[in-house]
DNA sequence: ACAACATTTGAGCAATCATTCAAATGAAAT
DNA sequence: ATTTCATTTGAATGATTGCTCAAATGTTGT
């Protein structure tokens, strides 16, 4: 019933798909997704999120500019755990960094992470 | 300097803290975050948001009600992989479904996935 | 130069996770 | 009844992850 059209998945291999119920609804939202490069992007910045302790460093850091043990004190684990989280948090532009002496402190770096916290938070109050 | 305040961490051990740089500011901070409860809640949101495929399911599911085989298709994965990812979807209420013969249709459980997803796009293209 | 301190880093480990495979379920068609 | 088909399920596996520990950096104070 269906002709066979070749796809390129996420990890570049060709599938065939040949297992369509309703082709036409297929092609149609097919045509309405984001590139998967931005799917992507989005999915990792999400994932910055979806940490328990990454995600309380993030919502200290939108109340004030914090130094590394003063978030560990907060999140209430090991400033080495602390640090790691930072660096990720960092390489993924959510959070900057700003040295004074053997201090550095923390911030936020972009202010829609609020926003889409705002929204999640919505979301879990239902 | 400063006194010891016992705290319970994330997996309610008691934490004792005497490692603070400015006690003040760190005090202020966690008056002001939300309780933990609701941060784990909403970590359990983006972690479902944080898997390329899970997010091309809840993109797809946007557009349109979509059987699995059809959101498998359209993800470039195994009907199978496709059907442990609706369950933790379905399970975190971010989907839900209806069934219609053999044929399983699914769709978003909750617009403000679409608001979220909207506001993380704006952080992604900066 | 040395000690104290804030932070970073790398290796190692237990836990979690996304997918695959094979088998099971359940509904329609012959 | 039996076959076919859409979906679900459970076990197994390789990959990723968050933390700990020990050691390294780099800065300040003596």
């Amino acid at each position: 019933m269906n002709d066979c059209s070749n796809v390129v998945n996420k990890d570049n291999n060709i599938v065939c798909e040949v297992e369509l119920i309703d082709e036409k609804k297929v092609k149609a939202v097919r045509k309405k997704l984001p590139q998967d490069s931005l799917i992507n992007e989005l999915s990792e910045t999400f994932k910055s999120l979806s940490d328990f302790t990454r995600l309380k460093i993030l919502l200290s850091l939108a109340e004030d500019e914090l130094c590394v043990c003063d978030i560990a004190a907060l999140a209430g684990v090991s400033v080495s755990a602390i640090s790691h989280q930072l660096r990720l948090l960092k390489n993924n532009r959510l959070v900057s960094h700003r040295k004074e002496g053997k201090m550095v402190y923390y911030s936020l770096d972009d202010e829609h992470i609020n926003k889409i916290v705002n929204e999640a938070t919505k979301h879990c109050k239902e």
